[in-house]
DNA sequence: TGGATACCATCTGGAAATCAGATAGATGAA
DNA sequence: TTCATCTATCTGATTTCCAGATGGTATCCA
């Protein structure tokens, strides 16, 4: 069997007959009359009926043109990938995101990527904190999205994306619940939940008040432990959101700095590494998603 | 692009070198060379690393290699129909039953069909009564299973499968379901609700006793309207039950007559036609059911 | 370091498949 | 019946395909 006895057979169906197939083709008609002939004793069965002017797909014919419409797009798809891949499309793109909270916005975005590049293998990760920054020296990950570091890495090339404002919030069932004004004397003496990677780092120390601390790996992790009034804890405010409108937890109000503390989220990227299409068109739609 | 270049392709990956694979597949290693150096050509796409003593799939190779291997199931695919539609197999097989109310026992036959003819293409249809015949007779319908006629035609092989139990039911909000023993004379004088198929016949008037009749196509519409206590009605026990154990309806105690009419099934098949493979084994399947 | 082994790329002549064109027979419409 | 159009088959020329030989390279081991 062959792919071209498959292309000549659909070709006849297509057209009706093996003269216009023959024609359509740019070949000879005893070119496709034996070739469907062969591919008729290759899979010893008759696929025409012959008896009339014009050829007439046998029952068994049917079913055999349908399999092989599936192995035709299968081909298809293998040389459009070939295609993609010889255009530099990589053949895996891994997403590392600081925290999973960001889902939300970043899922519509991850639709038009899969629109624009169909065959592109994604793999999103969600590393916190130094965590991140280490896949992408490893190269593990292609680009990242995490917030700006108090002390700035020189490796990566960076690029500010939106700003998030964090805020602290507590189950409404804690004592600080009940204050009408919150200082950070208060927060000290109560346990403050924080996010953590799975090693060490200065970094992860950012925004601790508290002496009493549990780290909790991921900002969903933190907040269902603030919802059983485990502690206080600094959250996205989209994070907060929801279990805010079920009256499950309540902002503080503190009294010598804002209530609310913005962060600036960043895309990053490997100085010396080019990345393909993929990652140049999500670079661009995440930055121009910004303006 | 061409099959034996995939086929190559896989057999490369599979045996580690190319060297290897050409022993595998019978040929020399240069065949093997300039099929894979080909095919890299036809792709755009460089497959191997060889800068080692093994050939090393590159990253682009290893996504080739996956959609190679389904275009070569395909195919696969393929060869295995054509070989079952040689070996005979029916490009379409038709089961026709006398209501769909016979579905409980039989799906577990279609699921073991299903194991046994894979690549069978089934359709299911439930024409009534007469519609049923014509379905055989015309050839729409290769196997069929009904109730035994009165009147016995000629031009089926007929097969005795289960015999199936009968009852008159009625809503137990109905004025007959208060009565502790029911006549003939009673059934008479209520609406009957009735199976019917699309055209008109005698046959459909089996077991009929009141003057004022609905007809309903299957026995699933005409429990339907008993439960909703629109007259009474001779339906299946399994179609009952049901119904039954949730007190909706009740079976009616009939004096004259036992409460339940046993009616036979049969399978049906046209006397002049040949059954393919899996016509066989159903047939086959289903009479030793009854044993 | 040098030899042995297994690997891959390339070349070449002969075998095999493929193709275009010609021919003959069949069908269906006018 | 005639004519246009179809399919099957044959044939010689071209092209492709293949086995074997050869040379270069990577790896292992003494």
């Amino acid at each position: 069997m062959n792919l071209q006895q498959l292309d000549i057979l659909l070709a006849v169906v297509a057209a009706g007959s093996f003269s216009a197939a023959a024609r359509k083709l740019g070949k000879v008609q005893s070119a496709v009359s034996t070739a469907i002939s062969e591919l008729e004793i290759d899979l010893n069965l008759q696929l025409f009926d012959r008896s009339g002017r014009y050829p007439k797909l046998t029952e068994a014919g049917a079913r055999i043109v349908q399999q092989a419409q599936l192995v035709r797009q299968q081909c298809q798809q293998l040389t459009e990938l070939a295609a993609d891949l010889a255009g530099g499309l990589e053949t895996r793109f891994c997403l590392a995101v600081d925290d999973e909270g960001q889902l939300p916005w970043l899922a519509p975005v991850l639709a038009e990527l899969s629109a624009q590049f169909p065959k592109l293998e994604l793999q999103v990760l969600f590393p916190l904190l130094e965590d991140l920054t280490l896949m992408l020296e490893r190269g593990d990950a292609d680009l990242g999205i995490c917030f700006q570091p108090q002390q700035l890495p020189e490796q990566f090339l960076r690029w500010p994306l939106q700003q998030l404002q964090f805020a602290a919030a507590v189950s409404t069932a804690h004592v600080l619940a009940t204050l009408a004004e919150v200082t950070t004397a208060d927060l000290q003496q109560h346990r403050q939940l924080m996010v953590t990677g799975r090693g060490e780092s200065l970094e992860k120390q950012r925004g601790r008040l508290s002496s009493q601390v549990w780290w909790l790996e991921g900002d969903i992790a933190v907040l269902a432990l603030v919802e059983q009034n485990l502690g206080w804890a600094w959250l996205p405010l989209h994070v907060l959101q929801p279990a805010m409108l079920q009256g499950k937890i309540k902002l503080l109000p503190i009294n010598s700095e804002p209530a609310q503390l913005p962060l600036q989220l960043e895309l990053w990227q490997l100085r010396d590494k080019t990345p393909g299409p993929a990652g140049l068109w999500l670079r661009q739609r995440l930055l121009q998603l910004k303006g």
